[in-house]
DNA sequence: TATGAATGAGAGTTCATTCAT
DNA sequence: TATGAATGAACTCTCATTCAT
């Protein structure tokens, strides 16, 4: 779990104060701009002894960022069970809603992902994202996967497209409407909670006749120049 | 402009090898890890010169992204002409096609751009944002406007909701398809060249059925719980 | 002996494992270098249990080096006897032959002289390398006595500069010839196993020719400037 | 010379003040205990100037180094070029006078050559040393050569043999005589100034009789056991 | 008595900013 | 006006030593 013995021998409250304080610096400052001497001061601890914990900055970076990927495996896998068996975009919509509640419990850990998701080059970038990248992206495939086999998609529909329409809708949807939990201000549209319902619903109804199969395609394809 | 008038006197080829040296170091490194010191080093100009024409390295960044803004505005405006009087779903794809050539043409800007987005603090962020995003709502608002009046889209429709799906999908279209010429590997989707055209093809599909009006709603709106 | 009683409580295998582990890695790294974290993670023993036995990192030192001195003094004291009786030249050259065979069997001591002999200040080292100075010297001395009383040596050669003469020449013979036992490549002369015996007996001519009364001076002193 | 153009714009006399005070903290503490600190502190500069003029620590090391180098080449050409043509063992007098000449000059020089000869491993280390050695070397072997082709030297001696008895015994001379001028006691022999005369007459007179040509070996070579 | 977590001074290094020239 | 040497706070990281358990 890339921290050492003696981390996982402090009493759970001062591990959690840990990764608290560092969860928060991360989340707010980054990877390069936060500060292992500010953590330390925060915490009330000596500097030497993140390093006695994690072995360096690095190091501690990942233990934070393994918490989190588990706070977030959780209720993905719990949610792909509770709507098994549903038609697709009732499966899509209470994606959506489970993500807006996720968010609103981990504010921090939402937006630890936003910051390294663009952020400058850090030790571990790649990797760590590659992950989370892997388990979104399988969550969404093997939910469009059955969709596909239900027939409930129009024909003519990739796989890939769709999976790269859902992710850029949801992921941009979830994102508008929890910046009010988040302390950062990202320039975006930011919806407040009374607006985030009837925003939904609007949203699914573009992503049902987007793709559901509604027995024609009245569309002709414009050529391109 | 948020330069010196010492800036402003000297001879255009230098302002223009001072912004873009900048450009490049803030597109590459985001602005806490860029650095002046390089900056003046490739420039063979005095580290002191920076802070005599911009005050610090807060203004610099500003006078950076003003530059970057007037290289954007320009096309923006020029494609709206250009489809005036076509339909909403070709000025759309129109309008992907100039981001995708912009790009193309400009990728250090479109790189200063995301790594703003989500990068660590700094002074200005929120206001710069602020204003691109602007620009690009009203852009796009204008847009839908123009469609609903021309009973282009489905009846039901909110503004905001079409603006901001619109937003939503083309900015993560754009991400994807031009990764290849930034040297970022976000951990996102990328397309190779390729692709780009049948992605294109099928993502308006998608909008088209997703948002024209088709004559009925054959959908109920699902409950929520 | 400059441990406490807590120390010689210990059974003997662990008391020699502590020199072991203390005399690698003072050998290895010299005295600033070492690393009493490091010893006590090797040992499997609590880094407290240092300060307990030998009340800081020098008084660590000082017991590895008396442990050494030990190991030393047997030899000496041996090969003086076994050579009782044979001439001057004989009893160097034996001298030499078991200063060879006790660095092979002890190289990690010697390497600690050699570190002692130069290396950066810490605590002790005067006092310490006095002490092996003083052993070697009166050694010779000792083994010089006899020769001059036994008219072995040319007359006029004082005691002094004899003794002094051939501790040079001795000591880097032995450093010479043992390096390749040694992970260090102090930049000097190395000699493989094969040139040794060659070595050993051009430099005994020479030591001879030097200082054996040979019936007279054929030389003039050279007058200094 | 491995130091940026910045430190050699600096005034003649503010060069040499970190020069030498960075020779007086290294021939101290050779490389690792050495504290470009307490250098700052001393000279009453800036921390970040060391790393403006030369990098790194471990270039700083190199540039005193090279300094060092300088000052002990020119006095070795020097005595070479004096004694040509007068005959070998008048040269090794002179050698080992011009030496004691220069340690008393530079006892600092002399004390970081026997601090890096020994210490524990840092960057440069072998590099620098072989760079020594091979300057050494190189002298003493030529002027075995020429003493060779004169035949001033018994017949049947080894030139690496011969070189490497000089090497070793000069050097101890040396150091001998010349721990009075440093202030490390490195606890071998010490001789006081007025020794130093009547020690180097009888070294010389051993080294004469030890190598040169006297028209017989009156010894029998020992056999080894 | 033994432990090993905690400490914190000090290490080398970076870099935006200042200011005498 | 332009320069670039100097600054010094802040950075990550190390390790001998202490002390509550």
């Amino acid at each position: 779990m890339s921290a050492s013995k003696t981390f996982f021998q402090l009493d759970q409250a001062k591990q959690q104060a840990v990764v608290d304080t560092a969860l928060s610096e991360f989340s707010e400052h980054g990877f390069h701009q936060a500060s292992t001497n500010r953590m330390a001061q925060v915490l009330g601890i000596a500097k030497g002894s993140f390093f006695k914990y994690f072995g360096n900055k690095e190091g501690l970076f990942r233990y934070v960022f393994e918490h989190c990927k588990d706070l977030f495996s959780a209720p993905l896998r719990s949610i792909r069970a509770q709507t098994q068996g549903k038609d697709f975009f009732t499966r899509v919509e209470q994606s959506l809603l489970a993500g807006l509640a996720f968010i609103q419990r981990h504010p921090r850990v939402y937006r630890l992902y936003i910051k390294m998701l663009h952020q400058e080059r850090f030790p571990l970038r790649e990797t760590l994202l590659a992950e989370v990248r892997a388990a979104s992206a399988k969550y969404l495939r093997s939910l469009v996967r059955e969709a596909q086999a239900n027939q409930e998609l129009r024909p003519g529909l990739d796989q890939d497209a769709v999976v790269f329409f859902l992710d850029a809708v949801m992921d941009r949807f979830l994102l508008a409407h929890t910046l009010a939990f988040m302390d950062a201000d990202l320039g975006l549209f930011q919806a407040d909670q009374e607006t985030t319902r009837h925003h939904l619903a609007q949203l699914m109804a573009i992503i049902r006749h987007g793709l559901a199969d509604d027995g024609g395609t009245p569309f002709e394809e414009t050529p391109h120049a």
